[in-house]
DNA sequence: TTGTAGGCGTTATCAA
DNA sequence: TTGATAACGCCTACAA
């Protein structure tokens, strides 16, 4: 196969010069100006690259340039259809750059997110774009401030020294509640957790406002704390749910993600207890397991694909831009009311 | 930030010499082999570092020693967990050796898989793990020739000029029909598809060895395509499975995957047709979803993330063995009941 | 223990 | 149009 001299290197810009009888430079040439050469010397020169099998080393070609094509997205939580929502719509906006994407998975590890960052920090991505575990974690700054365009994706920080592209979790904390008022509720539930992540504590809020506003009593928007934000979760928060007796018990709950709902559909159909007749249910995220529950789920649907989209757009735009401004975009989530909240 | 001269270029080890009052060799030493150089000047060679905000540029060193510390996993769907679980026993193996892994996501399009091949033999990574969507692309062959372990993950080639892990796919149909027929059923479905899929051909051949070999009549075990494996295409064949008169409707469908099955249920209860009493359920893969659906799924359970742990283990035996011998590895499925198929 | 020099594969500049 | 050459940043002999 590797049909040069060296074992385990495989044929160089070197090797095709010398097959095809040209200089070093000029096989450069037919890779990267090949209208500077003529029609006859490229196409011989093109014979002796699919002689030899050569492939551009990116490696040099990197060190050289000093530039990549290639972005990099830092995922929370592979397992989670959101952030592969998100995902897809980065691939289809760096596709359309002919840039391509690698994924990293940092699975809700602190630790294997410094392991994945400090990895692409040292391979110089074109952008890197993460949502963190850790939003306060230095290397973010450390890799911004080595020129890689660094975009918080679906994460708020309170500095401006990223560009950062998320949606609206106030709002929509307060979109989920005033639907469930509106369906004539007094005595909702709020699952989500863990309180340490920024958006568990916006959606929170949210939901708190519009129960003000709606003037109703506090103590009735009730607050279920949650480990974390998977289908177990949701089952074991839907067991305290329904271990209160029925006549205090809330008669809609508002779960901080969808898998947590779906968590809580199961077990409380498990329980006998009907959706929504007895307990009217709202997600977040809107993916795709929501629309097909058994009983489909009302969610608070999150622009996915754009915020990948935009965020790609946004670490290209850096990249490109000498004098770049960063920005924050915030995008405005709405709800999809379902089966789960409608009577 | 770059404390050094050149704009764009962050600091090297060239800086960090000049600073130290070192010379380039003894910061490499420090690098990498920080035992050959004593505590005084080592020291002094780490804070210039710190001060410079150094970062190893991975490119150079790859360059210089022809050797990658990352993996690459091409998943064939991101959004199905069974391939994100596939990549988190991926993950796990990698890390104990130090490894990284880098996912690439082709979303079951040939020409995207393609565009992420060519990258990843451009970058030279130390191993190549891959679902493909076509096995027979050339470029997997060309990635080998070139001496990068390419492990293929989840399919089987006919050829041995690869590792492969995967699970018999046979076994595990047969498996799904035998439990069926052992609970009675005398008609059943089996719905999946496209056929050039050789996991859908696999499955439906173990059903059709157990159905005969239960004497039971051939045409009482029907085949209903998919267009794929997704939830709407479950949906969809539910609609044509639930339009049969009741009297010759199977009393139970084998489902090529659980997102297919997970359709199947949605579109079941929605028809008021009860599960599992009008019709019993068996899916495959066992993602966490199965469990949590609202009737808790039966299905075949694959060894996910073991499928991945071994398949990295093999990619790094090849990486490291001079001449290693290729690998074909398969794994046994195993049938967890649930109570879609039980009374 | 530390310094020097050569080369990995590529691109770009400058001459021819 | 083509060729020679230097440089990107790093690692590793080998020399001091």
């Amino acid at each position: 196969m590797a049909a040069n001299g060296r074992p385990g290197r495989s044929a160089s810009v070197k090797d095709v010069a010398a097959l095809a009888h040209v200089s070093l430079g000029t096989v450069s040439n037919v890779l990267n100006r090949p209208d500077r050469v003529s029609a006859a010397t490229r196409e011989r020169v093109e014979r002796a690259m699919t002689a030899l099998g050569f492939v551009r080393n990116e490696s040099a070609r990197q060190l050289r340039t000093g530039l990549s094509s290639t972005l990099a997205y830092v995922m929370l939580d592979a397992g989670n259809p959101f952030f592969t929502d998100v995902a897809r719509g980065i691939e289809t906006a760096a596709e359309q750059h002919d840039l391509t994407v690698v994924l990293c998975n940092s699975d809700n590890r602190a630790d294997r997110e410094r392991s994945h960052l400090a990895m692409l920090e040292e391979r110089r991505f074109r952008g890197v774009l993460v949502t963190p575990v850790d939003p306060d974690s230095p290397l973010l700054e450390q890799i911004a401030g080595r020129g890689t365009p660094v975009v918080i994706v679906d994460r708020t920080r309170d500095d401006d020294r990223f560009c950062s592209v998320a949606v609206d979790d106030v709002l929509g904390g307060r979109t989920a509640v005033e639907h469930l008022v509106d369906r004539g509720h007094r005595r909702v539930a709020f699952l989500g957790g863990p309180d340490n992540i920024g958006q568990v504590r916006d959606r929170l809020q949210g939901a708190r406002d519009a129960w003000a506003e709606a003037g109703l009593p506090p103590d009735d928007l009730t607050v279920l704390r949650t480990d974390s934000l998977d289908v177990a979760s949701g089952r074991e928060a839907a067991e305290r749910l329904l271990g209160q007796p029925s006549s205090r018990r809330p008669t809609a709950a508002f779960c901080i993600n969808d898998l947590v709902a779906l968590g809580v559909l199961q077990q409380t159909m498990r329980a006998g207890v009907s959706v929504p007749d007895d307990l009217a249910l709202v997600g977040y995220d809107d993916i795709a397991f929501a629309a097909a529950a058994a009983v489909p789920l009302s969610s608070v649907r999150q622009p996915r694909e754009l915020l990948g989209a935009r965020a790609a757009a946004l670490a290209l735009a850096e990249s490109e831009d000498r004098d770049h401004r960063h920005q924050q975009l915030l995008f405005t989530p709405e709800l999809v009311a379902r089966a789960s909240s409608l009577g």
